[in-house]
DNA sequence: TGGTTCTTTCAGAAATTATTGAAATCAATA
DNA sequence: TATTGATTTCAATAATTTCTGAAAGAACCA
């Protein structure tokens, strides 16, 4: 039988690898290392940890957990908690992975897609009108537009479809998603 | 009415301006700026254009832009064209939208999440074993473990869900999410 | 085969992004 | 209000990613 130590070292170790590899994905998906770490951290531990813990166990600046944590918060994946008599703020994962991830499509919504559906609309009402100019350009004009028209269509739909799934109603999409893959050939 | 020239110098407007939007998009989403750009271009102008064109229209070099091709070959979202009488290769992009989506899906899932999911199932079949040692540490290896298995269950489900849009058959998830959003409060 | 044209590769340079650490700011306490 | 401790900011630096350009490699042709 392995003894108290030994166990709780494999759990480290275990909380340690999870954190890495999480770590290696961020890199993929546009937000930096250290931030997924912080948040692989806090979810894996589940237990609320403070500026000083999370940088000694993940070997990094003061600066640096300050603004990765700021991030996280700003993205509303984790949240500040207190310790009684103890005046340093304490950071906790949500612990629901659904909410989680919800929370990560909101965001990237409204950063990302929202400003380039925004874009594309002005791209849209930029383009200059059908006139009667000869019949290549014409087909040109418009074939340009369709290409246009069908990527807008195709964003609008996806950014309806991520609100549905992001609203709070729409948690019901889980459940949805869950079936879907119920009934695999 | 606007004469040939104007037409033609406003539609190379939009063009670029879609490419430059395209192009922004890009780091957030881990690819680099000039992939996305080529993609961009090639499917905006919905033409095919060989390397020197595509240096030309984006200001890159060769050696830029024969790694971004090839980049967006490997994604399977562009393909090889040739002109008769023309030994140079050109590349055209998908223009289905939706299929573009599909191969996108299809690429970052083999090349992020399965290597994720593998990792993370090695990790919670090393974890140590339940035993019979102390009540509190029992409570927090099954805690730990419980976090493991539910990060896994959902990346099962987004794997299974994923394979199912990606598949031909599955195409028909475009119409499920168009369905899905008409119905909209 | 040698010459020509097109394509890929890759070491180094440039550009971008992430991180540090010390100073400034903020907050609680007495 | 001064003191102490916690937190944020940000210029400087480090690390990483992207890009260039010249050289090597292929493919084609006469």
């Amino acid at each position: 039988m392995a003894s108290r130590d030994t166990q709780h070292k494999k759990i480290t170790e275990a909380q340690d690898r999870f954190v890495a590899s999480w770590g290696q994905m961020a890199g993929a998906w546009g937000i930096s290392r250290t931030m997924a770490e912080a948040h692989a951290l806090l979810y894996i531990t589940g237990k609320p940890m403070n500026t000083d813990e999370i940088m000694d166990r993940l070997q990094i600046s003061r600066g640096n957990a300050s603004m990765s944590i700021r991030a996280l918060l700003d993205w509303g994946i984790i949240s500040r908690t207190h310790k009684r008599g103890d005046r340093k703020e304490y950071f906790e994962a949500d612990q629901d992975v659904w909410s989680m991830f919800r929370s990560i499509v909101r965001e990237r919504m409204k950063r990302e897609v929202e400003p380039l559906l925004a874009t594309l609309f002005e791209i849209r009402d930029a383009s200059p009108a059908p006139d009667e100019a000869s019949g290549d350009q014409q087909k040109e004009l418009l074939a340009h537009q369709k290409r246009l028209e069908e990527m807008l269509s195709f964003m609008q739909t996806m950014e309806k479809l991520s609100h549905r799934f992001v609203s709070p109603s729409g948690s019901g999409l889980e459940l949805a998603a869950k079936l879907l893959t119920k009934f695999d050939k």
